[in-house]
Formats: structure tokens, sequence, C-alpha cells
RNA sequence: GACCCCAUCGUCUAGCCCGGUCAGGACAAGAGCUUUUCAAGCUCUCGGCGCGGGUUCAAAUCCCGCUGGGGUCGCCA
């Protein structure tokens, strides 16, 4: 039975980087019918928060890899004593102080030299990166208890890792070099040690290492920038693995079927905005409108504009009209706002551009002439719009621009007439007849 | 500094294990088509095996070195 974990530790957001070592895990637990573990590595009192764990596991959630284990290392000190207890007993431990400390020489395995290097080897297998040695003289004696009581990482990190029999540990480059610790504890615990597999890491747009300072790294600001947690999903996962046929846009349950641990690459993966970006995209216009409808709405409340009374059967027109022009959920709030407002703002740059000619006496004719419509749509917007332009005998290129910045105050969007059926006839024309236009 | 890992278009990658097929795809960029604008969509273009040695009839692919990048050196996790 396939049993693999995530274990982050409370002390920060769940960032993406951790999300990715998550998704690997629960992809290979997945494609193996195994099971996926969340164990919350909170030793550490001080810098453990609460806040954080809830972050977390919302976190987890929102992706989609839902857990078959929950576990908190804090429950688990007294196991972890134990262990150390019987490693002292049995003189593969000392103390210091109130500290346990693990003698090296009791635990380490050394294999046999490597031809041309005469120090001591100690060699193990990774299941992306294939054989890696160290230097036993590198590996130093190891603290397994603090001073105050509390389990080390490595040490409750491996006694966990023996006790909730983990047959794969699936995590960060960043660990390779705790890998030969950590071997050493399994060897003077008796434990059998599991398969390991060190993912590369993200890095970020430039190539270095991720940090607040080079844009976002914590999960829950891409949920509030808009982006779809299956879209988030389906970006992490090309980050260092590729799925077959060339194909970008991935389900998870086509990532399930074909998951392969040996097929993630060694080398580290810088991340794309851009690609993330389209990527949400090709999700966003995927997505049928009623759903996407559906999805805005509390998105929409988050961040200060409330729908849930708007007309259903509108909103969706509204959203059918400006989906192929989203990126984020949050491109439909700067879409839509000159619909949702009574006072349009309108753009400085697209007033200079088609505000300053003046058109008032089209502006009023076309106004007035709208405004006798009885059923005002799509359709009957535009015939009255086209018989205006016949009648003065000019493009309609010459009107449309500056309609569009008077009703909506930019100078791009979706078409004119589809823009006036979607705000309505009552407000199309009091723009119009409101419009100033400037020398 | 020591130890460890890595290296294909600007970026993500396929190919590498089992040498031989114009090094394939995607994002970005550029051009065009479409068009009332902006998107979307479609078509095309640009662009890469880090360097140097081997091995071989033949190297992106195997070996060595160099360079470059990343990681770790805590009673943090």
């Amino acid at each position: 039975m396939a049993r693999v974990r995530f274990a982050p530790s409370p002390t920060g957001f769940l960032h993406i980087g951790g999300a990715r070592t998550a998704l690997f895990n629960w992809l290979y637990a997945k494609a193996q019918g195994g099971q996926f573990i969340l164990r919350i590595e909170d030793t550490d009192r001080e810098r453990s928060k609460r806040e954080y764990l809830d972050e977390i596991l919302e976190g987890m959630q929102w992706l989609g890899l839902s857990w078959d284990e929950l576990h908190k290392q804090s429950d688990r000190f007294a196991i972890y004593r134990e262990h150390a207890q019987r490693l002292l007993t049995q003189g593969k431990a000392y103390k210091d102080g109130e500290a346990v400390i693990l003698k090296m020489s009791a635990g380490l395995r050394v294999d046999q030299p490597i031809a041309g290097n005469s120090s001591p080897q100690l060699v193990f297998y990774d299941l992306i990166r294939d054989k890696i040695s160290f230097e036993v003289s590198e590996i130093k004696d190891q603290v397994l208890i603090k001073s105050d009581g509390s389990p080390a990482y490595n040490f409750a990190c491996v006694v966990d890792d023996a006790l909730m029999e983990i047959s794969c540990v699936i995590r960060g480059e960043d660990h390779i070099s705790n890998t030969p610790k950590q071997l050493a504890i399994y060897e003077a615990l008796g434990f059998k040690s599991p398969k390991f597999a060190h993912l590369p890491l993200i890095l970020d747009a430039e190539g270095g290492r991720m940090s607040k300072r080079h844009g976002a790294v914590a999960v829950s600001e891409y949920r509030r920038m808009g982006f779809l947690p299956q879209a988030l999903v389906n970006y992490l996962m090309l980050l260092g693995w590729s799925p077959a046929h060339n194909q970008e846009i991935v389900s998870l349950s086509t990532a399930i079927k074909n998951f392969s641990i040996k097929k993630i690459n060694k080398a580290g993966a810088a991340f794309s905005m851009e690609k993330l970006e389209w990527i949400n995209a090709q999700y966003l216009r995927q997505m049928d409108t009623p759903s996407l409808t559906k999805m805005l709405i509390p998105f929409a409340k988050e961040h200060g504009l409330d729908l849930e009374n708007f007309d259903s059967a509108r909103l969706e027109n509204i959203v059918h009209l400006v989906k192929s022009r989203m990126t984020t959920l949050k491109d439909f709030l700067a879409w839509t706002e000159f619909i949702f407002t009574d006072e349009v703002k309108i753009d400085p740059q697209a007033r200079a551009q088609y505000l300053t000619k003046n058109k008032s006496k089209e502006f009023q004719l076309l106004s007035q002439r709208l405004q006798q419509i009885k059923d005002f749509n799509l359709a009957s917007a535009e015939e009255t719009f086209r018989k205006l332009i016949a009648e003065l005998g000019i493009q309609s290129s010459e009107l449309v621009h500056s309609v569009r910045v008077a009703l909506t105050g930019k100078s791009v969007g979706p078409g004119l007439f589809e823009t006036m059926a979607v705000l309505g006839k009552e407000k199309t024309v009091q723009r119009l007849a409101r419009t100033r236009f400037q020398q």
C-alpha cells in the first residue's frame, strides 16, 4: 500500500512550493490507489500559529487536495521521547544537559568507498535523481530531543514516517542534505527506511530563490487575485513534470492516469506568471457561463461588490460578454464596473482620444432615438444606431468609439451593441444625453 | 568556504535510460487574417542542446573536466 505524506509547518502560510509538493504527493497516492497523509509539523511552539494551520487546511481544500489522515506532531511528544529513551538505554544516544543526541557512529551504515574516492560514502537511491552519495565525515551527531523536551525536526520526521508507515517520502530538494542524517536515525532505531524522491525547487521568474519580494508566494494570494484552483494546480504540475502528448491543459483525473514519479524533472523550474495566467484564462473560457457566474458572485462580494440580488439572467449575459476578455476573476470587476455604478469613471486617455471632438448633436439624436425603442435589446439598438448614421451620412466608426467611451469610460471592451443591451436602456440614454465634450 | 544537486529556445518542457528520424510542443515576442475597439479564435515567423575534451562510422543522448545556477551546513522546519 502506497502511503505518502505532506508535512507542512504552520509557521507560515501555504506557499506555492509547498502546494506543489503536496500535489505531487497527492498524485502519487491517487495513481497507486494509496493514501495521502497530512502531517502538521508544529513542534516549534513559539512559531507555530493557529491561523497558519487554518490557512494551510483551507488552501489544501481549495486546491482539491483531500487527505486521508491528519496528524499533528504536537500531539505526539510522548512517542518521540519514548523512542529517544530507547536509544539512550541502548547506548546509541547520549545526553548533553537535557538534550538527547544521537551518536552518528551508532546509526551510520557505511557503503563501500566509491572508486577513486578514499573517504567513506553513504549512498542512497532517489526515485528522481537515482544515486546520491555523501561523505560520512560530513554527518555529525544529531540532536534528537531538544533541551526543552521537544523533538528535533529530523527525529520527529523519522519516527513519524516510520510509525505512519510512509512508503515514499516525496519532498523538496532542500531536504536532500537531511536524508543521510535521517537514514542514520532509521538505522539506529531499527526501522526500515522508506523510498525517497526529492523534487526540484520552484524558482522565481529570474531563476533565483522564491521570495515575497519577487511576486506572490502564498496560495491564498492567488485565490484572492482571481485564479481558479484547477488552473493553479494545472500550472503547478507542469513545473517539473509533463503529461503525455504535448498536453498543457490537464485535469487532475487525467494527471492521475498519466502520473509517474520517474518522469519528474531534476532541474529547478522558474515560475512564470504569464503562463499561469494563460492557463487560468483557458479554464475560464472552458467553463460554462452559469457556473462561472455562480463562482463570480462570492468572489465579487469579497471584493466589495454585492451581486446576490442582481437579476441572474442579466448577470449571465454580462458574464458571457466579458468571459473571453478575462484572465482572472478579478478582471470581471474591471470590465463590468461601468454597469454597476451610477457615475462612469472616464479614462483620461480615452477621453482625450474620443471625447474632444464635439459630437453633442449626434449624441443627443442617438439618445432620443434609443429612448423611443420599446423593446430595447441588442438588435433594436443596433438597428437604431445604423439607421441614424445612414441619415447623418457618416461612418459608424466616427460614432462607435466615442459612444463606447461615454457609456463604459473605456476605449476598449465588448461590442458596442452588446454593451448597450447589457447596460440597459435607461443608463444608455442617460449617459449619452449627459456627455460633455471638451475641446 | 565545505558538502550535495542540477544544466535543451527568454520561460515551462518532449527527446537522454536503449547514441543515427529537419531537436517536437506550450507561454511570451513579432506578423497576418477576422473586426466598430479590445479580447478570443485561426495561420505563420523568430528563437535552443552552456563550454572544452574524450568514446564512436555517428553524441542533445555515454564518460571526464570546466563554467554557471540552485540547495544545505541551527537544540527552524
